[in-house]
DNA sequence: CTCATTTTGTTCGATCATCAAATTATTGTT
DNA sequence: AACAATAATTTGATGATCGAACAAAATGAG
């Protein structure tokens, strides 16, 4: 018996969802003018500047400037287009990977300040230690990228099993520690209010976001890489359970007689897909040697890889394909599951794009799903490092909105 | 570019809002006083007295009697109970399976007035025929069950895959026409509202919303009979995409080897686990008979069947118990794609639940997948065919109040 | 250059859904 | 019987919103 929703009773809350509909429509429209707020709103001309004028006053948005002409494109006065006060704060945005660690500093608008690439070891560390580096990581990279702006809060995007409502990494390749309360952790250690996602979703998070054609019907992004992950999205709005893991498709089966997975079971989507698991095959059928560091080739070690089999070595060129013809029929499932009108292929894994482009498509003409195939568009997206922390930075800075809509 | 939400925008859609959350409230948790439908919706005393005085000028709820003594429990005047007007009107739900319609009539609060299981062959129709004698047996259960009121919206339940945007059914076991135009065709000929969705989704809302526990959280209810179903709902609410389908759950390959699938496909884990599919795999291990009537087996030949190997038919037991193991690996691969709290079993395949449990569950505990298999609790629910309807006729009549809220 | 046209943004009065508080009603408890 | 407790209604005040009127700033035709 508890309540539907608690929210919009009364007209304080009602004043509230206004101010966070403005919000919402200048952070995926970029800067707008008041009319245009108006007309993505719904809102009246009266209310919009009531409640940016407000915002200004606050300090939360500002004036940057009149339309530019091409926007305007007729006779009319030129609306004055409203944005993020860049000055009102940054977030940092962290990705943890395998002995790897991206800082991201974007300002209050979303753009970026500085970004910095870490090689940092953590499998050996136990989870008071982990939690304590990388808070350390954050203070150091905050005080020497820092701006002079305060810092409004921390995403982080970690590799593995993740519990949003717990703030937990349940699992994760990067640690041998499980149910690591990061979110507490930090924020203890930070004083910041700290988000936590898995960083398939989050990468998913901000591949869709980017581009409005995404956030139209069903978008599911797959990201290869160190592992397999996915995010899959409804008009923009993910789809996931309460606990805000997210969807662990590098971990369902792929076959019974398969390897073992990092996870510890047998035979997962990963285990064929991952960067670890393409290496450890080629070892298998080339003189290449094992990874310098640990089991996880790194960067440069892949890159080779890839470039060795792009050359014509036939054997690691046929396991690419391979690699291909498992990910038809992955993707297959993920047809079936969700009926993406798009699926969206991203992520570090897409260096071999070329390698495994021709043996996928091949595969999955020949597999086709009867009557739920055709609708599925597949978009391969050139991979950025920037997109691992993106979406952990916007669903900060939209968390941040959400209570600066509230508080008034 | 398009608006976020063009709701909730001026005092008329606020009020608008208010009343349907109203409406939400007493289609959740049954007849309600005033005071209680506050406590649930956030609302004042005042507005919930404002709007339901007007709901009950309008016939849309009535006075019920007073709270039964075990509610109130304590001194204080005891409120008097809100409900839907039951003579407002009904709604027919029709659950259409191979060679079997079930017809159910309800009145406005959801009551059961009649319910009626016909055989009907469609198997042979094209496409207008089927929506032909679709809308011919609801035009005569209508008249025959209708106990004077308007039929006020028809839901309907389909096997197979089903395009709720675009109200179609793509692919359907129970015909061999495609891309059938079922709503369209419906709504002319009866001039009614008619909802569509697929048989296991519908069910499954039907159960998560049965049960307030199963309301919270992330549950799965997988439907087993005529094929293999499955739905999804985070907090009470349908993970699904904009197109409607369901989870097409069982037509995900479970083996690449496996027998050919109902819909084209090879390996689908309904073709491994549906009525047709053990009775099949029966007659391949017994001296049992071809079903009476074309490929599919009755509801009478699926019970001597369960029968039989409870009996101790060892070749039997042995099938139903990989049944179990293949189900097990089924739902390895939903908890790792959804991580829900609870997982329900259900539909008229449990009636091999006996003879299925012992084997799942040992293959569950054998196949326990790390760090996320522990939070899943198994419940498997006795199968009531009025199930098929009640998710359909629950969904016209949400859809019902969204439109009564909104007129006012 | 001048003026009509068009679009932007602000101001002001009216509307109306909501709430808090007061009031009436109805029960159980002491 | 007096009192406490809960339910429901009435009433006055609040305030978010809208429409309309208006000021501002651009274009373009003559």
């Amino acid at each position: 018996m508890n309540e539907i929703a608690p929210l919009l009773v009364g007209d304080a809350s009602r004043r509230d969802l206004s101010r966070q509909r403005v919000l919402e429509a200048l952070r995926r429209d970029g800067p707008l003018s008041r009319a245009a707020i108006g007309r993505l709103t719904g809102l009246s001309p009266a209310s919009v500047s009531a409640i940016t004028g407000q915002f200004i006053t606050e300090g939360l948005l500002c004036d940057i400037g009149a339309d530019p002409p091409e926007a305007s494109a007729g006779p009319g006065r030129p609306g004055q287009r409203l944005g993020f006060h860049p000055a009102r704060g940054a977030i940092i945005g962290l990705w943890v990977g395998l002995d790897r660690l991206i800082l991201h500093l974007a300002d209050f608008s979303g753009e970026t300040i500085e970004a910095r690439d870490e090689r940092l070891p953590l499998a050996a560390l136990d989870a008071e230690a982990l939690v304590a580096i990388l808070a350390d990581r954050v203070v150091h990279f905050s005080r020497e990228a820092g701006s002079g702006m305060p810092i409004l809060g921390v995403g982080v995007a970690f590799q593995g099993f993740v519990d949003q409502r717990k703030g937990e990494v349940v699992w994760s390749p990067v640690t041998r520690c499980t149910h690591v309360p990061l979110v507490a952790g930090l924020e203890a250690a930070l004083g910041l209010p700290v988000d936590l996602d898995n960083d398939a979703s989050a990468m998913a998070f901000a591949i869709t976001q980017s581009e409005p054609a995404l956030r139209e019907g069903v978008t599911a992004c797959v990201m290869l890489g160190d592992g397999v992950g996915l995010g899959v999205f409804v008009d923009g709005k993910p789809l996931r359970g309460v606990h805000g893991g997210g969807i662990e498709f590098g971990h369902v089966r792929f076959s019974a007689r398969g390897p073992q997975c990092r996870c510890g079971a047998r035979g997962c989507i990963e285990s064929f897909l991952a960067d670890y698991a393409l290496y450890r095959d080629a070892m298998a059928v080339s003189d290449i040697g094992p990874p310098a560091e640990g089991r996880q080739p790194s960067e440069t070690e892949m890159t080779r890889l890839v470039a060795r089999a792009a050359a014509g070595d036939p054997a690691l060129a046929g396991l690419f394909a391979e690699a291909g013809r498992v990910l038809a029929e992955s993707l297959t499932m993920l047809i079936r599951l969700f009926q993406p009108d798009t699926i969206v292929l991203c992520g570090p894994g897409m260096r071999a794009w070329p390698l495994i482009e021709e043996a996928l498509h091949a595969a999955l003409d020949q597999r086709a799903i009867p009557f739920l195939a055709r609708r599925a568009g597949i978009r391969a997206l050139p991979f950025r490092p920037a997109f691992l922390t993106e979406g952990v930075i916007r669903a900060a800075l939209e968390r941040l909105d959400r209570r600066l809509a509230a508080s008034s």
